[in-house]
Order: C-alpha cells, then sequence, then structure tokens
RNA sequence: GCCCUGGUAGUGUAGCGGCCUAUCAUGAAGCCCUGUCGAGGCUUCGACCCGGAUUCAAAUUCCGGCCAGGGCGCCA
C-alpha cells in the first residue's frame, strides 16, 4: 500500500474517494463497537473509523478489528479506507480535516510503539515532561505539533534567506571545519591528527578568517549556513555547537551590510508572515544603549529609559551619593509612573533593592511623589531645590516611584539595565510579538578589560577603525544586530591592510613571533590586493528561538546539547577505544587506568 | 570553579517530622460501552535520586554526593 494522502490533507472535497494514510496513531476510542482513531504525521491529523454496521461485506471484520487492536499508541501504520463526510452535529471545527473521516476497510501495522515515555498528543494543560527526558527520547519529542512547527519554520527561514541572496549575487561556499587553533577567542574544541602526530586541527569557531580571504579571492559576496563550535559552558542561548548565517562583502561600507540583512529580514518576513517588515531599523549609539537602557543590547518593546542624573541627585546632602561621586561615579534614575507604581508596594521595593545587589549595585534608592513633592525615608537629606530639579527633569507626576541608582559609571548602568529589564517583567511590559530591531552603532574599538587592566577587542581583532589605532577611545566601524533585548549577531567593516592588522593584533598583546605564526598566512593574503570588505554573522538559533517565542535555543535544533555539553540521545560525549587512542598516539589523563602504565 | 532552584509511580504533580499502608491527574492492563475527538464508566497496577547523620519516629531536618535547569565567571 503506498499513501495517497498525508494526515493534513484530506476535506469535503474528497469525499468518496479510496484513500490510504501513513502515520502514527494519537489517540484512539473504542466505543465497544465504533472505534475512532486520530492518525497524525507533520501534516495533521485525520480522523479513521471502524463501523462494523458500514463495512462492505468482503472486509473481514473479524481480522480488520484484531489488527487495530494491535495499533498501540505512537505506532506507524497504514490505513486503507473511504473518504466520507462526518456524521452531522459531529464535524470538528478546530480541525482542518474535521469535516471528514476515513471509513477503514484494511490496515497495517508498520511498525509497532512501546508504550511512550512521554506525551506527544498535546495536552491540554501544556504540561511537559523534563527536559532530560525529552532530549533522550527526542525522537518522540518531535513529533509533537509543536517541535514540527518550530523546525518547519526554522526550515522556511534559511530558505527564503538563501533566496534573497542569491538574488543579491551571494556565492554559497563552503569552508574547512578542521581549521587551525588560534590564540584569541573562545576554547578550542580540538581533533588530533592522525597523520601528524602530536598535532591537532581545531573545529571552526567561525568562517572569519576564510571568508576575508575568499573576498581576497574576488569572490566578491559569500554566505554560508555555517557551523561554529565553541567549548565554553552553555547558557539557555549558547550551546557548544550552533549555527551562524555568515556572509562578507567586498567594497561596501557599514551601510551597505546592514541594508543586505534589512533586505533579507524583511524578504523572510514577507516569505513566513506575509507582512511588511519596517526597514531601515532604528540606529542607536552604544554611548545612548549604555546611557538610556543599561545594556549594549537594549530591548525597546518597553520604556522606563534609565536617566542620568548625576548633576542634580550629587548635589544632595547624602553621604552615599557624595562618596560616588567623589569617586567618579554616576546617579542614574528610572521613573514608574502612577498606573504602574502602585501595583510596587513597600514590600516589592524591598525585593527590588535585593535585586539591585544581585546584579552589582550597593542597593538602590527610592522615592515617592505625593502632593508635588517626593518622599520617603532619605528625602531629608535632598533639598527642596534638588527634589524640584528631580521632578522637572524626569517630569515626575503625583503617585509616580523614582529608583534612583548610583556607583562607577559602566557597573551602574548595567544594574540599572538589569531592574530596569526585571520591573517589565513583573509589571508585564513587555508585549507579545513585537519585534524590535535595531542597529548598536558607534561602538569603541577597544575594551580595557578592568580586572588585568589589559585591552581587548569591542567585537575581534579585524574590525576597521575610524580612525587611527593610536588614537585615545579610537571607534569601530563594528555594528550589532539587536533584537528584543538580544544581540542576534554583529558586522563589520574589515582592516584589509597588513601593517594595519599586524598592529591592531600587537597592540592587544601578542608578540611578533606569535602574530607571524598564528597569523601570518593571512598578513600575506592581506598583502595581494585586498579588498575593502566587510560582512556580519547572524546567530541563527537565536533568532529562530525569538520568532517562534522559545525561551531556549535547544527548542530550535532539532538534537541538541544539554547543559554539560552532552547529547543524551547517542550519550555522547563517550569513551573510545584504546587502539582508538593508539593509531592518534593520545594518552589521556582522565584515562582510568593510567596509573597501570 | 562558584551561586541559585529543583529531584516523589512511565509522565506531570500534592505532601515538607508521627495523621503516609504517600495525593491527584495522566498512563498501562482488564472489563463495559455503536459517534467520539485529550471519549466515557468500573477494577487493578505502579513512586519518595544515592550514601551517611540526627531522632522513639525522616519523603519531610542536617551533611556529602549524583542528576537536571537558571545564572556568575567564561563566550575575540
Amino acid at each position: 500500500m503506498k499513501r495517497t494522502h498525508t494526515c493534513g490533507e484530506l476535506r469535503t472535497s474528497d469525499i468518496g474517494t479510496e484513500a490510504c494514510l501513513q502515520g502514527w496513531v494519537r489517540f484512539s476510542r473504542d466505543h465497544g463497537g465504533v472505534a475512532f482513531i486520530d492518525l497524525a504525521d507533520r501534516y495533521g491529523i485525520t480522523q479513521v473509523v471502524f463501523d462494523p454496521e458500514d463495512l462492505s461485506k468482503d472486509a473481514d471484520a473479524e481480522a480488520l478489528a484484531e489488527t487495530m487492536r494491535s495499533f498501540t499508541r505512537e505506532s506507524a501504520v497504514s490505513i486503507r479506507g473511504t473518504v466520507r463526510s462526518r456524521v452531522e452535529g459531529t464535524e470538528d471545527e478546530r480541525n482542518p480535516t474535521g469535516d471528514v473521516e476515513v471509513l477503514i476497510t484494511s490496515a497495517e501495522l508498520l511498525g509497532k510503539s512501546d508504550v511512550p515515555p512521554l506525551e506527544v498528543g498535546d495536552q491540554k494543560e501544556g504540561v511537559l515532561p523534563s527536559e532530560d527526558i525529552r532530549m533522550k527520547y527526542r525522537y518522540l519529542d518531535l513529533r509533537r505539533t509543536d517541535m514540527i512547527r518550530t523546525l518547519e519554520t526554522r526550515s522556511r527561514f534559511m530558505h527564503f534567506a538563501r533566496q534573497y541572496l542569491e538574488t543579491q549575487r551571494f556565492l554559497e561556499i563552503e569552508t574547512p571545519i578542521l581549521g587551525r587553533s588560534t590564540p584569541e577567542g573562545a576554547r578550542d574544541y580540538l581533533v588530533p591528527s592522525r597523520v601528524h602526530p602530536g598535532t591537532f586541527y581545531a573545529l571552526a569557531q567561525s568562517p572569519q578568517l576564510f571568508k576575508q580571504m575568499l573576498m581576497v579571492g574576488g569572490m566578491d559576496r559569500y554566505y554560508q549556513i555555517a557551523r561554529c563550535f565553541r567549548d565554553e559552558d552553555s547558557r539557555k542561548d549558547r550551546q557548544p555547537e550552533f549555527t551562524q548565517l555568515d556572509m562578507e562583502m567586498s567594497f561596501v561600507d557599514e551601510k551597505d551590510i546592514q541594508d543586505v540583512i534589512e533586505g533579507m529580514l524583511a524578504h523572510v518576513w514577507k516569505g513566513l508572515y506575509g507582512k511588511k517588515l519596517e526597514t531601515p531599523f532604528r540606529r542607536i549609539s552604544y554611548k545612548e544603549a549604555m546611557w538610556s537602557y543599561g545594556s549594549d543590547k537594549p530591548d525597546l518593546r518597553f520604556g522606563l529609559r534609565l536617566n542620568d542624573v548625576t548633576d542634580i541627585a550629587g548635589k544632595a546632602d547624602y553621604e552615599i551619593f557624595r562618596r560616588i561621586i567623589s569617586k567618579g561615579g554616576i546617579i542614574l534614575g528610572i521613573r514608574i509612573e502612577a498606573a504602574l507604581a502602585e501595583k510596587i508596594g513597600r514590600n516589592e521595593v524591598d525585593r527590588y533593592i535585593e535585586h539591585a545587589k544581585k546584579v552589582g549595585l550597593g542597593g538602590l534608592t527610592w522615592m515617592r511623589a505625593r502632593d508635588g513633592t517626593l518622599d520617603s525615608n532619605i528625602v531629608k537629606y535632598f533639598s527642596p531645590e534638588v527634589i524640584g530639579n528631580l521632578i522637572g527633569k524626569l517630569d515626575i507626576k503625583d503617585g509616580d516611584l523614582l529608583f534612583l541608582f548610583a556607583g562607577p559609571e559602566k557597573a551602574t548602568q548595567e544594574g540599572a539595565g538589569q531592574v530596569r529589564l526585571k520591573l517589565a517583567e513583573d509589571l508585564g511590559l513587555i508585549p507579545e510579538g513585537v519585534f524590535e530591531f535595531a542597529w548598536l552603532v558607534d561602538c569603541p574599538l577597544f575594551e580595557t578589560d578592568p580586572v588585568s587592566g589589559r585591552l581587548t577587542t569591542f567585537h575581534h581583532p579585524f574590525v576597521k577603525p575610524r580612525s587611527s589605532l593610536d588614537d585615545d577611545n579610537v571607534m569601530g566601524s563594528s555594528f550589532d544586530l539587536v533584537l528584543n533585548g538580544s544581540e542576534l549577531g554583529s558586522g563589520s567593516v574589515r582592516i584589509n591592510d597588513p601593517e594595519m592588522q599586524r598592529k591592531a593584533f600587537s597592540m592587544l598583546g601578542m608578540s611578533a613571533d606569535k602574530i607571524e605564526k598564528d597569523f601570518g598566512f593571512f598578513l600575506e593574503a592581506l598583502r595581494y590586493g585586498a579588498p575593502p570588505h566587510g560582512g556580519i554573522a547572524l546567530g541563527i538559533d537565536r533568532l529562530i528561538a525569538m520568532i517562534t517565542g522559545k525561551e531556549t535555543i535547544r527548542d530550535t535544533i532539532a538534537f541538541p546539547k544539554n547543559k554539560r555539553a552532552q547529547s543524551l540521545f547517542d550519550d555522547s560525549p563517550a569513551k573510545v577505544d584504546d587502539d582508538k587512542l593508539e593509531e592518534l598516539q593520545i594518552l589521556s589523563l582522565a584515562m582510568d587506568d593510567l596509573d597501570d602504565l
């Protein structure tokens, strides 16, 4: 028997035709005579009915009933029958196939299922098993409609992205996964070389150097759906291997790159949702993002902006503020309007103070607006003039609640930004289904590590500076794509001058030797007519998670790793046989029998 | 490496010193039922992560471990 339709296909127009369906037994309902099976596949669910009164004479009702008894939940089965209209009044309007059913005439068990350890059918309560159960039986978890829809969205997203890039003259080119380990960046996954004992490849952390060399090679416009590997601890939006939509273009500036991404996402949006995506995206400078949102990936779906009140509140006769100001610190304020502020009682304020301490702030100072002035336990230290200025600057009205944060610049911005996010969440200010894309621009080229005092890059060492590398606080040509408080990718124009590139490495503390050894091949490539070029890479797992409303990227990946970088479906990583290690001339310090050697 | 939360039948949960022979739902097995759609009814089955300690008494408290998730560090 060959299937004639999928389980999401049959409609009233098919009534009277013979159909063969193959799929999984989702639910079955035996009424003692008439019995129903909900047959499911990726495309939908169709009701199959066994009706002894309506069976044709030549059908062997007893044999058929026997076969159907073997149809345990989630077994793969094949059924044949006649499409007919449902009995009037029993149509299921929630289901596109709900007006018809297939009157079964023959059936075959294709793959019997043991009792499934998790429930595949959509549950009213929406309770999922724990993630380790879902991962161990991922093939069953994948049968759930939610997982099917998510992976469908991911596939269609990539389809439309490819479609757009092809029209924009991009070439899809693969780059090596096995490459050289380089000093900068994340910890590498290493792969031993059998042919050259004692040497190792590193799995690609990104195709950065290769795509730049493709530009030197005249490919002009490149893209790749690139798997990248970083051996760092996982988070809900980070795992050891992940997918980037990577691209690079020659003879372009920052805006050219941004235009391509905007055009591509608009094309994807139209394809996925039939909706227009508003472009161009808004631009927000790094500086503004930090001062107004306390984050370099601001969530722009709601207000609660931070305000710099250093000059005003710093004049208060308040010891804590005085001390902070004298050390060069800042004071930021968030105004919570009356309608929302009334939900925050004294106990809630205390919880925010606790939260502030958790996110690296000393605490927070609060005041409530009443009768045209500000009231709180510490208001006596604030002169009428300071209070008047605060009210004026933040446009404070009666009933409003004011939070003040004081401390060193960056820590205070980031801490206040964290409190802002928590406020928005608690107060329900984050709208569903809203996509606030933005470009974070005007980023510094370097940062100083607050612990070691060393110079580090804000993005990576290949970013072209906007002015001389020697300038104080030199700006880079790099920019981030931000969506709803999440960083989706960063791009830049690259350095295409070998001497400038060498100097950038050197400023990051790399010795001339090290530069030559690790990047000599790349610096040499820049000496043969390297065109000005730039590009960007988008984190696809994150992007899909955001547009499908998933908490974790693991829900957008068919076979993800867990928090401890293991996959429970194939139980990896795993030990290998000694002879394999021997062939690679590898001796592990973690080997059980090391003491015996 | 560190911090936080959790671990109870196949699955999701309640219980948080004695009322526990451990709740409820779902599931599974069996029986009944000819129009359901997470079918329904009846019966049955099935669990306190591991080790130690405290106590007359531990699922419950304490200590150590293991497992899962969230976070810090890390992630050019």
